[in-house]
RNA sequence: CGCGGGGUGGAGCAGUCCGGUAGCUCGUCAGGCUCAUAACCUGAAGGUCACAGGUUCAAAUCCUGUCCCCGCAA
Protein backbone atom coordinates (compact mmCIF):
# COMPACT_ATOMS: atom_id res chain seq x y z
CA UNK A 1 0.00 0.00 0.00
CA UNK A 2 1.38 3.13 -1.07
CA UNK A 3 1.12 5.69 1.57
CA UNK A 4 0.02 9.39 1.24
CA UNK A 5 2.79 11.56 3.11
CA UNK A 6 3.72 14.86 4.22
CA UNK A 7 6.95 15.49 4.91
CA UNK A 8 7.94 17.93 8.02
CA UNK A 9 12.00 18.97 8.17
CA UNK A 10 14.39 21.53 7.47
CA UNK A 11 18.15 20.48 8.59
CA UNK A 12 20.53 18.39 6.48
CA UNK A 13 19.35 15.40 9.44
CA UNK A 14 16.22 15.23 7.96
CA UNK A 15 17.44 14.66 3.98
CA UNK A 16 18.31 11.30 4.14
CA UNK A 17 14.66 10.15 5.83
CA UNK A 18 13.17 12.76 2.78
CA UNK A 19 14.97 10.86 -0.26
CA UNK A 20 14.43 7.19 1.79
CA UNK A 21 10.58 7.82 1.36
CA UNK A 22 11.17 8.89 -1.92
CA UNK A 23 12.65 6.26 -2.73
CA UNK A 24 10.55 3.51 -1.72
CA UNK A 25 7.77 4.47 -3.61
CA UNK A 26 5.53 6.56 -0.84
CA UNK A 27 3.66 9.48 -2.22
CA UNK A 28 4.89 12.68 -0.66
CA UNK A 29 2.13 15.19 -1.25
CA UNK A 30 3.73 18.12 0.60
CA UNK A 31 6.83 18.94 1.71
CA UNK A 32 7.02 21.42 4.80
CA UNK A 33 9.94 23.26 5.90
CA UNK A 34 11.45 26.79 7.34
CA UNK A 35 11.01 29.47 5.24
CA UNK A 36 14.30 30.73 3.64
CA UNK A 37 16.10 32.99 5.98
CA UNK A 38 17.26 35.95 5.45
CA UNK A 39 20.69 34.84 7.02
CA UNK A 40 24.26 34.24 6.22
CA UNK A 41 27.07 36.56 5.92
CA UNK A 42 25.55 39.47 3.80
CA UNK A 43 21.70 39.38 3.95
CA UNK A 44 21.10 36.34 1.23
CA UNK A 45 17.89 34.62 2.10
CA UNK A 46 18.71 30.64 2.32
CA UNK A 47 16.69 27.84 1.81
CA UNK A 48 17.03 25.06 3.98
CA UNK A 49 18.96 21.19 2.61
CA UNK A 50 15.17 19.88 2.73
CA UNK A 51 14.09 23.05 0.32
CA UNK A 52 16.74 22.02 -2.29
CA UNK A 53 16.18 18.32 -1.91
CA UNK A 54 12.41 18.65 -2.62
CA UNK A 55 12.38 21.03 -5.18
CA UNK A 56 14.92 18.40 -6.45
CA UNK A 57 12.02 16.06 -6.67
CA UNK A 58 9.79 18.87 -8.03
CA UNK A 59 7.57 18.33 -4.78
CA UNK A 60 5.20 20.90 -3.26
CA UNK A 61 6.97 23.07 -0.96
CA UNK A 62 4.94 24.54 1.73
CA UNK A 63 7.31 27.25 4.19
CA UNK A 64 4.81 29.21 6.74
CA UNK A 65 6.57 31.11 9.05
CA UNK A 66 3.71 29.54 12.43
CA UNK A 67 1.60 26.75 11.78
CA UNK A 68 -0.84 28.74 14.09
CA UNK A 69 -1.50 31.08 11.60
CA UNK A 70 -5.91 31.13 10.70
CA UNK A 71 -5.97 28.19 7.53
CA UNK A 72 -2.39 26.29 7.89
CA UNK A 73 -4.06 23.18 10.02
CA UNK A 74 -6.90 23.30 7.50
CA UNK A 75 -4.31 23.34 4.18
CA UNK A 76 -2.72 20.69 5.61
CA UNK A 77 -5.78 18.28 6.56
CA UNK A 78 -7.03 19.19 2.66
CA UNK A 79 -3.66 16.93 1.90
CA UNK A 80 -5.18 14.41 3.18
CA UNK A 81 -2.00 12.87 4.49
CA UNK A 82 -2.06 9.15 5.63
CA UNK A 83 0.92 9.94 7.94
CA UNK A 84 2.96 13.08 8.95
CA UNK A 85 6.60 12.34 8.74
CA UNK A 86 8.19 14.92 11.28
CA UNK A 87 12.48 15.46 10.99
CA UNK A 88 14.05 18.26 12.72
CA UNK A 89 11.58 20.63 11.47
CA UNK A 90 12.06 23.07 13.60
CA UNK A 91 8.40 24.39 14.39
CA UNK A 92 6.08 22.65 17.06
CA UNK A 93 3.31 21.02 15.67
CA UNK A 94 -0.36 22.14 16.79
CA UNK A 95 -2.63 19.19 18.23
CA UNK A 96 -4.98 20.04 15.08
CA UNK A 97 -1.75 19.63 13.07
CA UNK A 98 -0.81 15.57 14.61
CA UNK A 99 -4.65 14.82 15.13
CA UNK A 100 -5.27 15.43 10.74
CA UNK A 101 -3.38 12.21 9.45
CA UNK A 102 -5.70 8.94 9.64
CA UNK A 103 -2.54 7.64 11.04
CA UNK A 104 -1.40 10.77 13.25
CA UNK A 105 2.34 11.92 12.47
CA UNK A 106 5.61 9.87 13.25
CA UNK A 107 8.85 11.45 14.48
CA UNK A 108 12.23 11.13 14.15
CA UNK A 109 14.56 11.80 17.03
CA UNK A 110 18.07 11.30 16.94
CA UNK A 111 18.44 9.95 21.34
CA UNK A 112 17.36 6.98 23.49
CA UNK A 113 14.33 8.19 24.70
CA UNK A 114 13.43 9.02 27.27
CA UNK A 115 16.64 10.64 27.53
CA UNK A 116 17.72 13.76 25.66
CA UNK A 117 14.03 15.16 24.65
CA UNK A 118 14.52 18.33 22.96
CA UNK A 119 16.04 20.43 20.55
CA UNK A 120 20.17 19.26 20.64
CA UNK A 121 20.19 15.08 21.58
CA UNK A 122 23.09 14.71 19.87
CA UNK A 123 25.36 17.77 21.01
CA UNK A 124 24.24 16.70 24.85
CA UNK A 125 25.04 13.53 24.44
CA UNK A 126 28.32 13.76 23.38
CA UNK A 127 29.05 16.67 26.29
CA UNK A 128 27.34 14.46 28.65
CA UNK A 129 30.30 11.72 27.65
CA UNK A 130 27.25 9.10 27.27
CA UNK A 131 28.46 5.83 25.70
CA UNK A 132 25.15 5.37 23.79
CA UNK A 133 23.14 6.85 21.57
CA UNK A 134 20.38 5.98 19.29
CA UNK A 135 17.42 6.97 17.18
CA UNK A 136 13.86 6.53 17.67
CA UNK A 137 10.69 6.40 15.46
CA UNK A 138 7.57 7.89 17.91
CA UNK A 139 4.12 9.01 17.48
CA UNK A 140 3.95 12.63 18.24
CA UNK A 141 1.31 14.40 20.78
CA UNK A 142 1.01 17.31 22.81
CA UNK A 143 4.64 16.63 25.00
CA UNK A 144 7.83 17.05 23.60
CA UNK A 145 9.43 13.95 22.47
CA UNK A 146 7.34 12.06 25.19
CA UNK A 147 4.97 10.23 22.54
CA UNK A 148 5.00 6.19 21.93
CA UNK A 149 8.31 4.72 20.61
CA UNK A 150 8.06 1.96 17.34
CA UNK A 151 11.09 1.40 16.59
CA UNK A 152 14.56 2.08 18.27
CA UNK A 153 18.06 1.42 16.67
CA UNK A 154 21.36 1.80 19.18
CA UNK A 155 24.67 3.24 18.23
CA UNK A 156 27.89 3.49 20.30
CA UNK A 157 29.46 6.79 20.79
CA UNK A 158 33.32 6.50 20.07
CA UNK A 159 35.79 8.03 22.16
CA UNK A 160 36.86 11.07 19.13
CA UNK A 161 33.73 11.09 17.58
CA UNK A 162 32.29 14.36 17.13
CA UNK A 163 28.88 15.57 16.61
CA UNK A 164 28.42 16.13 12.82
CA UNK A 165 29.89 12.64 12.08
CA UNK A 166 26.84 10.80 14.70
CA UNK A 167 24.99 13.17 13.28
CA UNK A 168 25.62 12.27 9.86
CA UNK A 169 25.26 8.58 11.16
CA UNK A 170 22.22 8.88 12.96
CA UNK A 171 20.76 10.78 9.89
CA UNK A 172 21.53 7.43 7.67
CA UNK A 173 20.62 4.99 10.40
CA UNK A 174 16.85 6.55 11.17
CA UNK A 175 16.15 7.15 7.40
CA UNK A 176 16.36 3.43 6.69
CA UNK A 177 14.43 3.08 10.64
CA UNK A 178 11.39 5.39 9.40
CA UNK A 179 11.39 3.74 6.17
CA UNK A 180 10.90 0.53 8.19
CA UNK A 181 8.22 1.91 10.56
CA UNK A 182 6.50 2.92 7.56
CA UNK A 183 6.25 -0.48 5.62
CA UNK A 184 4.86 -1.78 8.83
CA UNK A 185 2.19 1.13 9.19
CA UNK A 186 1.67 0.26 5.41
CA UNK A 187 1.02 -3.22 6.39
CA UNK A 188 -0.81 -1.98 9.98
CA UNK A 189 1.45 -3.87 11.81
CA UNK A 190 3.01 -0.86 13.78
CA UNK A 191 3.14 -1.09 17.42
CA UNK A 192 3.91 1.35 19.83
CA UNK A 193 5.30 0.92 23.41
CA UNK A 194 4.84 3.95 25.93
CA UNK A 195 8.05 6.23 26.79
CA UNK A 196 9.21 5.91 30.40
CA UNK A 197 8.74 9.08 32.14
CA UNK A 198 11.49 8.13 34.66
CA UNK A 199 14.70 9.25 33.33
CA UNK A 200 13.50 11.75 31.14
CA UNK A 201 16.11 14.41 30.68
CA UNK A 202 15.96 17.64 27.96
CA UNK A 203 18.35 18.73 25.45
CA UNK A 204 18.44 22.41 25.84
CA UNK A 205 19.48 24.61 22.77
CA UNK A 206 23.23 24.93 22.78
CA UNK A 207 23.61 28.35 24.34
CA UNK A 208 26.50 30.39 22.40
CA UNK A 209 27.91 31.44 26.10
CA UNK A 210 28.58 27.60 26.49
CA UNK A 211 30.69 27.22 23.68
CA UNK A 212 33.81 28.89 24.92
CA UNK A 213 36.34 26.25 25.84
CA UNK A 214 36.68 26.19 30.15
CA UNK A 215 40.33 24.87 30.65
CA UNK A 216 40.14 24.92 34.37
CA UNK A 217 37.39 21.86 33.69
CA UNK A 218 38.53 17.97 33.84
CA UNK A 219 40.20 17.24 30.20
CA UNK A 220 37.22 14.93 29.89
CA UNK A 221 34.70 17.48 29.77
CA UNK A 222 36.82 19.58 28.12
CA UNK A 223 37.16 17.04 25.26
CA UNK A 224 33.65 16.09 25.43
CA UNK A 225 32.43 19.72 24.67
CA UNK A 226 34.72 19.84 21.26
CA UNK A 227 33.52 17.13 20.18
CA UNK A 228 30.01 18.17 20.72
CA UNK A 229 29.92 21.34 19.47
CA UNK A 230 31.81 20.19 16.38
CA UNK A 231 31.61 21.20 13.09
CA UNK A 232 28.56 23.69 14.92
CA UNK A 233 28.69 25.84 16.48
CA UNK A 234 32.37 24.81 17.73
CA UNK A 235 34.16 25.16 20.78
CA UNK A 236 36.57 27.81 20.65
CA UNK A 237 39.30 29.84 23.03
CA UNK A 238 41.17 32.70 22.82
CA UNK A 239 45.22 33.12 22.00
CA UNK A 240 47.10 35.93 20.18
CA UNK A 241 49.51 34.17 17.73
CA UNK A 242 51.63 37.35 16.94
CA UNK A 243 48.91 39.59 16.07
CA UNK A 244 46.20 40.32 18.25
CA UNK A 245 44.14 38.12 20.26
CA UNK A 246 42.03 35.92 18.04
CA UNK A 247 39.28 33.67 18.78
CA UNK A 248 40.36 30.06 17.67
CA UNK A 249 37.77 27.01 16.68
CA UNK A 250 38.74 23.47 18.20
CA UNK A 251 36.63 21.05 15.68
CA UNK A 252 38.64 17.68 16.98
CA UNK A 253 40.83 16.78 19.55
CA UNK A 254 41.92 13.43 21.83
CA UNK A 255 42.50 13.05 25.17
CA UNK A 256 46.22 13.05 26.42
CA UNK A 257 48.90 12.76 29.12
CA UNK A 258 50.21 15.63 30.87
CA UNK A 259 49.31 18.22 33.43
CA UNK A 260 49.83 21.64 34.21
CA UNK A 261 48.20 24.81 34.76
CA UNK A 262 45.14 25.06 32.69
CA UNK A 263 45.42 26.25 29.17
CA UNK A 264 48.99 25.86 29.13
CA UNK A 265 50.84 24.40 26.12
CA UNK A 266 52.67 21.22 27.26
CA UNK A 267 54.48 20.18 23.98
CA UNK A 268 54.81 21.34 20.45
CA UNK A 269 51.72 18.96 19.65
CA UNK A 270 48.96 20.93 21.10
CA UNK A 271 48.59 18.99 23.96
CA UNK A 272 46.95 21.31 26.96
CA UNK A 273 46.65 21.20 30.07
CA UNK A 274 42.98 21.07 31.70
CA UNK A 275 42.16 21.39 35.29
CA UNK A 276 43.18 17.64 35.66
CA UNK A 277 44.61 15.81 32.79
CA UNK A 278 44.81 17.26 28.98
CA UNK A 279 43.78 17.36 25.94
CA UNK A 280 45.65 17.75 22.17
CA UNK A 281 43.99 19.77 20.02
CA UNK A 282 44.06 17.80 16.24
CA UNK A 283 41.78 20.18 14.16
CA UNK A 284 41.38 23.82 14.38
CA UNK A 285 40.33 26.72 12.91
CA UNK A 286 41.20 30.62 13.16
CA UNK A 287 38.64 32.95 12.66
CA UNK A 288 38.64 33.98 8.86
CA UNK A 289 40.32 30.24 7.94
CA UNK A 290 39.55 26.94 7.01
CA UNK A 291 39.32 23.85 9.37
CA UNK A 292 43.54 22.49 9.06
CA UNK A 293 45.15 19.30 11.15
CA UNK A 294 47.46 20.60 14.13
CA UNK A 295 50.29 20.36 11.41
CA UNK A 296 49.53 22.84 9.38
CA UNK A 297 47.98 25.29 11.96
CA UNK A 298 51.64 25.14 13.64
CA UNK A 299 53.51 25.45 10.81
CA UNK A 300 51.33 28.97 9.81
CA UNK A 301 51.75 29.90 13.03
CA UNK A 302 54.89 32.70 13.69
CA UNK A 303 55.53 31.35 17.50
CA UNK A 304 53.52 28.42 19.14
CA UNK A 305 51.16 29.68 21.85
CA UNK A 306 51.87 28.75 25.53
CA UNK A 307 49.18 30.13 26.68
CA UNK A 308 45.50 29.47 25.61
CA UNK A 309 42.87 31.16 27.26
C1' C B 1 23.98 47.47 1.62
C1' G B 2 25.01 44.30 9.62
C1' C B 3 30.67 44.06 11.69
C1' G B 4 35.35 41.91 10.56
C1' G B 5 39.47 38.59 8.57
C1' G B 6 41.26 36.42 4.12
C1' G B 7 42.63 34.56 -1.43
C1' U B 8 50.84 34.34 -2.47
C1' G B 9 54.02 26.68 -5.98
C1' G B 10 50.40 20.57 -3.44
C1' A B 11 49.33 22.29 2.46
C1' G B 12 49.63 26.16 6.27
C1' C B 13 51.62 31.04 6.37
C1' A B 14 55.17 35.72 5.94
C1' G B 15 55.90 39.73 2.70
C1' U B 16 51.45 44.67 1.48
C1' C B 17 51.59 50.14 5.95
C1' C B 18 56.96 52.40 3.42
C1' G B 19 56.44 49.87 -4.83
C1' G B 20 62.55 47.66 -6.68
C1' U B 21 65.52 39.55 -7.36
C1' A B 22 59.06 35.19 -5.00
C1' G B 23 60.27 33.98 0.92
C1' C B 24 59.30 30.51 5.55
C1' U B 25 57.78 25.83 7.66
C1' C B 26 56.12 21.34 5.49
C1' G B 27 54.93 18.08 1.36
C1' U B 28 56.66 15.91 -3.45
C1' C B 29 60.82 14.04 -6.52
C1' A B 30 66.16 12.67 -6.96
C1' G B 31 70.67 11.52 -4.64
C1' G B 32 73.45 10.68 -0.01
C1' C B 33 73.93 8.73 5.03
C1' U B 34 72.07 4.62 7.88
C1' C B 35 71.09 -2.30 9.89
C1' A B 36 66.82 0.75 9.27
C1' U B 37 63.25 4.87 9.44
C1' A B 38 58.08 9.17 9.53
C1' A B 39 65.09 10.72 11.47
C1' C B 40 69.39 13.41 9.30
C1' C B 41 72.35 15.73 4.92
C1' U B 42 72.45 17.62 -0.22
C1' G B 43 70.00 19.01 -4.50
C1' A B 44 65.67 19.67 -7.80
C1' A B 45 60.92 20.45 -9.71
C1' G B 46 56.70 23.26 -8.86
C1' G B 47 53.96 30.30 -8.83
C1' U B 48 49.25 34.09 -14.48
C1' C B 49 50.91 36.54 -6.05
C1' A B 50 41.98 35.22 -7.01
C1' C B 51 40.21 38.10 -11.62
C1' A B 52 39.89 42.77 -14.64
C1' G B 53 41.28 47.59 -15.43
C1' G B 54 44.26 51.99 -13.76
C1' U B 55 48.79 54.81 -11.82
C1' U B 56 54.21 54.09 -12.44
C1' C B 57 60.59 53.46 -15.39
C1' A B 58 58.91 49.44 -12.18
C1' A B 59 52.98 46.62 -8.75
C1' A B 60 52.00 40.64 -4.58
C1' U B 61 52.53 45.78 -2.59
C1' C B 62 49.21 51.94 -4.47
C1' C B 63 43.89 53.22 -6.84
C1' U B 64 39.00 51.37 -8.89
C1' G B 65 35.71 47.39 -9.91
C1' U B 66 34.39 42.02 -9.79
C1' C B 67 34.41 36.90 -8.05
C1' C B 68 35.24 33.43 -4.13
C1' C B 69 36.31 31.59 1.19
C1' C B 70 35.81 32.25 6.41
C1' G B 71 34.97 34.31 11.79
C1' C B 72 31.30 37.28 14.49
C1' A B 73 26.42 38.94 14.73
C1' A B 74 21.35 37.89 13.46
Amino acid sequence: MVLRIVFFGTPGFAVPTLTGIIGHGHEVVAVYTRPPRAAGRGLAARRSPVHDVAEKFALPVVTPMSLKAAGEAERFAALRPDVGVVVAYGLILPKAFLDAPANGCLNLHPSLLPRWRGAAPIARAIMAGDAEAGVMVMRMEEGLDSGPVAMAERVAIAPDVTAGELSERLAALGADLMVRALSALARGVLAFTPQADEGASYAGKIDKSATRIDWSKPASDVHNLIRGLSPEPGGWFEADLGKRPERIKVLRSTLAEGSGTPGAVLDGQLTVACGSGAVRLTELQRAGGQPVKADAFLRGVRKPPACLS
